[in-house]
DNA sequence: ATCTAGTCTATCTACTGGATAGACTATTAA
DNA sequence: TTAATAGTCTATCCAGTAGATAGACTAGAT
């Protein structure tokens, strides 16, 4: 089913290395592009599309490049994949931000899939809404303290 | 992002109607394509895949159809997700069904996207393998007196 | 035997995800 | 003020998939 695009993936990698280096100026997108593995007129588009939403801010010319619009705290994976791969809900009829009925349910109301599924939609949003860049920045940090814990020794 | 297709959502409606007659024989595709509202050729694609996933058996013949082969309670939504759309995760290298790794992840032990996504992944999971057919038929039932206990004063 | 109904293969169209090319424009440092 | 730098925008492109349809084939019931 893969809900999570490579777009979104892509954009979450990005943002990432954008927030560790929050208030150090801004990042050319050659340099994410080529950090993170990403094809660069891709990321272009992808870089182009958060700014238009509010999420990312530029500079042009000599020193210019991409910075985050907002502190890494205030910034959730959810709104992130919202801006790039739309609604979060697995289907439309139970989305908050893009309602759209089902044309052949018989009955919305008494509907048990719409249901679950919102069901669903509720766990995911609550996850995603709620995780910032910076909680997520966190977690790597902790999941790095953890390997360094628990040594691989092999040669 | 619009995890379900419109056939495991399809899917779900005749696999609905099926267990609603459990146990009075086999239905006629063209019977649940006419009351679900489901493309009849369409239709027989899926249920010809449920059936060789064994969640459904079939009868050749007059008086022949699909019928559920397992009791209600004992399929579950998200066996039937899996079926026709493959794994629930919502990317690739969270899957346990169907891991695959992550080709550019610098360090997928450390990664915080993934961490993530695998709570998204254990959230819905946790509901959707609960569930069973069973259930969503009681869920929809229970919405049915809810109904009928707020009527609504309307000509 | 023959009718009925499921099975299977092939095919089609439209759409979307992922990606690339290249011209254009704004900024800034020299 | 101009050359270099770096972001912006439009146009495409290709492959794969979703959704759907057609028709021949096969097994079973009566």
């Amino acid at each position: 089913m893969y809900a999570i695009s490579k777009k979104s993936k892509y954009a979450l990698r990005a943002l990432a290395e954008l927030a560790r280096r929050y208030n150090q100026g801004p990042v050319l997108i050659a340099e994410l592009s080529a950090r993170q593995h990403i094809p660069k007129k891709f990321l272009e588009l992808i870089l182009l599309e958060l700014r238009n939403q509010g999420i990312l801010g530029s500079k042009k010319g000599k020193g210019g490049g991409y910075f985050l619009a907002r502190t890494p705290s205030g910034i959730s994976l959810g709104e992130i994949i919202r801006a790039l791969d739309g609604p979060l809900a697995p289907v439309p009829c139970v989305s908050q931000t893009a309602y759209r009925t089902c044309e052949e349910c018989n009955d919305e109301a008494t509907c048990g899939i719409r249901e679950v599924m919102q069901d669903v939609r509720d766990a995911t949003t609550k996850i995603l809404d709620q995780e910032s860049l910076a909680d997520m920045l966190r977690r790597e940090e902790l999941l790095e303290q953890k390997r360094n814990r628990v040594p691989v020794y092999a040669i």
